[in-house]
RNA sequence: GGGCGUUUAGCUCAGUUGGCCAGAGCGCACGGAUCACACCCGUGAGGUCGGGGGUUCGAGCCCCUCAACGCCCACCA
């Protein structure tokens, strides 16, 4: 028998262990069945899972163990993502707490190798947590982003993507981290309001005697100013376009330009100072420009001022900050600023990196990026003709929006921790240009020199900077050629020292864990994957990107499916996440809960809307647990006694061995239509991904028809030898059926009742019903509807469960007492003898022929008249019936109103009026009755 | 500033193409140690569906408008 109790933790390990022992989740690419497959998005191995990943997690296994039950080829491949810049903030800021260390003390490899230790202790954490959850996945296909497998297919992308020009070299303004001394994608970084001062400084107009005045909210950056733009149509100002100012402090002449696109005439004083290197807006006058004026870095890695123009040898050296006091001191002091006037307070917006919490700053620099132009146009395709379909459909905008832009993807990142850029690159200035060896190098294609085995494994593009002078050649590797990269080293070709934005790897992930550029069995059987379901934070960062790139490398989507599963908030209605530190282990719900639990729990979570609100708090051990869990322990300890219940029923009933008869008692019919109807709706659920409708119907299945209706209902007939065994049968397939419709919910909890069942009752199979007997509930095969027209005894069973309500609700309100068996009489309608039955044990009362006795309770359900004796309050009495009265009345006051309406009964389908006509009559029926 | 979304019972949320007296869980009230289950069983109270207007025979659902909140994008020198 089972346990009187379980113990969650005890169960769920010994079930894990016998699903890893079996290899129970090993994928085979030549089993027989459609393939299934989905890729878990790799969590980042920079820290712990929280609730957020649990409900993306335990959605994606729902669907894997339903469609393995389905008969369905499934591959769930588990992976963990690397996470460049946030992975190396972390181990590099643990350097410098425990050693006082920077990475520059211990290099690149000694950098790389300490990340790699931190990457197997965070790995495996992630990996059991996600087993704890109970994920099927194939842990024998578990990936890494940095993996072999992972960097084959990153170089091979990026050798195809340079030799098609779909890479290029480009200077670009980037986010610089001054902390981490890395550019940031926009994506990493946020901002904040901050209070600061709006300087105005006076610009001498050169050969007049007028200036013209600029605001800033950076003063320092003045120092390497290249322009002053006014507003072509501004005729305060279009007269000087043209002039000169004399730059203070520096004593350059910069030119005044006119830009409509930068300048606001209305704002200030209409003019605006330009620093194309270290301002995003000012950077795109340079470009459009087009070269004719200058730019020039104020700044060092480090985010000091540099050295580079002589004139700012004053500041050299000091922080951006610093310099900013000095260059307001000397700007006044020289009277180009008025420290009274000139300085205002001023809220700024500033952005800050996500990782280093420090201030960003704009820097030019030499990047690689991907040209999206014509990469992202078949991925819009994919999704604008309903190819790649999201749910719930609304998320497909921001995919299309953003897409749509198309603006140039940088994908360099100056880190250590990460693909290495495949690219070598020789520079060829002015001077060693001169020499004969170097311009002919350069004059000549370098693959021409190579050994024919060579020529395609490498390709080679030039870049002319005219702001350094400088040629440079770069020669893209591919994979497994490491002579070929010792050849050109020697040549004096050095290797990038970038590497490359951590979403290049995770958006090969659909093909590149599947083997490719390898044509593998597993990517012949597997790819394209079935359903992608991920957060909707990273739709654009991630998503777009793995079709873009899945389309690129294969020619196909990778998914026809995306599913956006709801954001998890904390109680405050914050996002959980691992930097805000307000992330809850799923282990500790586990914990307090059991996995089963939190995976239910869960699940009646996943509706469409986009936010759960999910309050947390500490428990009497100081770990975090929430009240919502309760939800699934109850269902699942509800499931766990009703499965106990049943199992010792079956087992002291005699088995019903061969050729049961078609169901036919009143209970037996009904729990087969309910169950028909259950299975229907899980179906629609589960092709809808409507997961909590999925969990909803069971609950209700299972608790309210099954516990609460059937199990009563049952209870004589299971001690009766006439009756016990075939409606042990029943009772036998529908638990059978419930179990299997659970087990993608449920699935510790199902497996062990199901290992218990096999022993009590090996087949549980039904005439016109298919459950076919299997030794582990994981490879159990999906059940099939029950057959039959079960119709008349759902509506004779519904009837009864009326009558019993009605009947519970007449003894509460007369407070009778609980064991007390009270005597109904009827004066009309009729009732089967069954469901006579029926109401007599649920409702603890007996039907007794003959007219009503003076003074019982009057009572109408189900066309039904009773009268309920031994009522002994005549007070409760006439209160219940006055309120009935009271609620009939105004039925039929709205009813008649809408019957008034000739709008209504001309219009209105037909159905409906006549429905309305009934429902007035049945109203006015019991109104009369109850007069 | 632009875009998307949310607002339904005390709390957290369902509510399909407009059509039975708007539902669930928790919480609350009342009754219950009945031999599967007190993490339970039975019953009940509680909502003018954010405000206003419109379309319709009929609106939680469609349209307009206002308000509050959330997210994404772009950000004024």
């Amino acid at each position: 028998d089972l346990a009187a109790k379980f113990d969650p933790t005890t169960l769920e390990a010994s079930i894990w262990k016998t699903w890893q022992d079996e290899n129970c989740f090993l994928a085979d690419p030549t089993a027989p069945g459609e393939p299934y497959c989905i890729v878990i998005p790799p969590p980042n191995v920079t820290g712990a899972l929280h609730l957020g990943h649990a409900i993306n997690n335990t959605l994606q296994d729902i669907l894997i163990r339903a469609h393995r039950m389905k008969g369905f080829n499934v591959l769930w491949i588990p992976g963990v993502d690397h996470a460049g810049i946030a992975t190396q903030a972390v181990v590099e800021k643990q350097l410098k707490e425990k050693e006082n260390k920077t990475r520059h003390d211990v290099g690149r490899e000694g950098l790389v190798e300490r990340i790699w230790k931190w990457k197997q202790e965070y790995g495996d954490r992630i990996v059991s947590q996600l087993q704890r959850m109970g994920c099927s996945c194939d842990w024998s296909r578990l990936r890494f982003t940095l993996d072999d497998m992972c960097a084959r297919s990153v170089r091979e992308t990026f050798f195809k993507m340079f030799k098609d020009g779909k890479v290029f070299r480009g200077k670009r303004l980037v986010n610089w981290d001054t902390h981490l001394q890395t550019s940031i994608s926009d994506d990493e970084l946020y901002t904040e309001t901050v209070k600061t001062n709006l300087w105005s400084i006076r610009y001498p107009i050169d050969g007049t005697d007028q200036s013209m005045t600029v605001a800033t909210t950076r003063p320092e950056t003045m120092l390497a100013d290249t322009a002053v733009a006014v507003h072509p149509d501004d005729p305060r100002w279009n007269w000087a376009i043209g002039k000169h100012v004399r730059l203070p402090l520096t004593h350059r002449l910069i030119p005044i330009i006119g830009d409509p696109i930068l300048v606001d005439m209305t704002f200030g004083s209409g003019c605006v100072k330009v620093t194309p290197a270290h301002d995003p807006n000012d950077y795109a006058v340079w470009q459009r420009e087009g070269g004719k004026i200058a730019i020039l870095n104020l700044m060092t890695l480090d985010g000091k001022v540099n050295d580079a123009d002589p004139s700012w040898a004053a500041y050299a050296g000091m922080t951006f900050s610093a310099a900013r006091k000095k260059v307001v001191e000397d700007l006044c002091a020289g009277g180009f600023m008025n420290a009274d006037t000139d300085i205002k307070p001023h809220e700024a917006n500033v952005s800050f990196s996500d990782r280093s919490k420090t201030a960003i700053q704009p820097y030019l620099s030499d990047q690689w990026f991907v040209r999206m132009a014509e990469m992202a146009e078949p991925a819009l395709e994919a999704v604008r003709d309903g190819t790649i379909k999201f749910h719930p459909e609304r998320h497909g905008q921001q995919y299309l929006a953003w897409l749509g832009e198309k603006r140039d993807w940088p994908i360099s990142r100056q880190l250590w921790w990460g693909h290495r850029i495949p690219v070598w690159a020789r520079s060829f200035t002015r001077e060693n240009n001169k020499g004969s060896a170097s311009e002919s190098s350069l004059d000549h294609d370098p693959s021409e020199r190579l050994k024919p085995e060579f020529r395609d494994q490498v390709h080679f593009q030039r870049a002319h900077d005219s702001t350094t002078g400088t040629t440079t050649r770069y020669a893209c590797i591919r994979p497994g050629n490491e002579e070929l990269e010792t050849i050109l080293q020697n040549a004096g070709y050095i290797q990038d020292p970038d590497v490359l934005d951590t979403w290049f790897s995770s958006g090969l992930w659909p093909h590149s864990t599947l083997g490719w550029p390898e044509n593998t069995a597993d990517l012949a059987k597997w790819y394209p994957g079935a359903v992608l379901l991920t957060g909707r934070d990273i739709i654009t960062l991630w998503v777009a990107r793995m079709v873009m790139m899945g389309i690129y490398n294969l020619g196909q989507i990778p998914f026809r499916h995306v599913v956006i599963n709801p954001t998890i908030l904390d109680g405050k209605g914050e996002r959980m996440s691992k930097s805000k530190g307000n992330g809850v282990d799923p282990v500790e719900i586990i914990d307090t809960h059991g996995a089963d639990a939190l995976r239910f729990t869960l699940a009646t979570m996943a509706t469409e809307t986009q936010d759960v609100r999910l309050p947390v708090k500490k428990d009497a051990q100081g770990r975090n647990t929430s009240e919502k869990f309760d939800l699934g322990r109850n269902f699942c300890t509800k499931l766990w006694n009703a499965s106990k219940f049943v199992l010792s029923q079956l087992a002291s009933t005699p088995h019903p061995t061969s050729g049961i008869a078609n169901p036919t008692s009143l209970p037996d019919q009904w729990i087969l239509s309910r169950l028909a109807a259950t299975l229907a709706a899980v179906e629609t659920a589960l092709e809808t991904y409507r997961f909590d409708a999925y969990a909803k119907s069971l609950y209700d299945f299972f608790w309210g028809d099954f516990c609460d209706w059937y199990l009563e209902a049952i209870k004589p007939a299971m001690k009766d030898p006439a009756r016990g065994s075939s409606t042990a049968a029943v009772l036998a397939a529908v638990l059978d059926a419930a179990l299997r419709l659970l087990h993608p919910v449920i699935p510790f909890i199902t497996e062990a009742i199901w290992s218990k069942f096999n022993e009590v009752l090996p087949d549980r199979s039904l005439p016109g019903m298919s459950l076919p007997p299997s030794k582990r509930h994981v490879h159990a095969l999906w059940p099939t509807a029950p057959t039959g027209d079960f119709s008349a005894a759902a509506a004779e069973f519904a009837r009864a469960q009326e009558l019993v309500g009605a009947l519970r609700n007449l003894r509460n309100e007369h407070k009778v007492e609980t064991k007390k068996v009270i005597y109904v009489t009827t004066s009309a309608g009729t009732l089967g003898d069954e469901a006579r039955q029926l109401v007599e044990l649920l409702a603890l009362c007996h039907f007794k022929p003959g007219p009503p006795a003076e003074g019982a309770a009057r009572l109408l359900s189900a066309g039904m008249e009773l009268f309920a004796e031994g009522i002994i309050d005549p007070h409760a009495e006439a209160s219940r019936l006055a309120k009935r009265r009271e609620e009939l009345t105004k039925l039929a006051a709205t009813l008649e109103a809408r019957l008034a309406s000739p709008a209504y009964t001309e219009k209105a389908p037909q159905k409906l009026v006549d429905q309305t006509r009934q429902q007035l009559a049945d109203a006015h029926a019991e109104l009369a009755k109850l007069a």
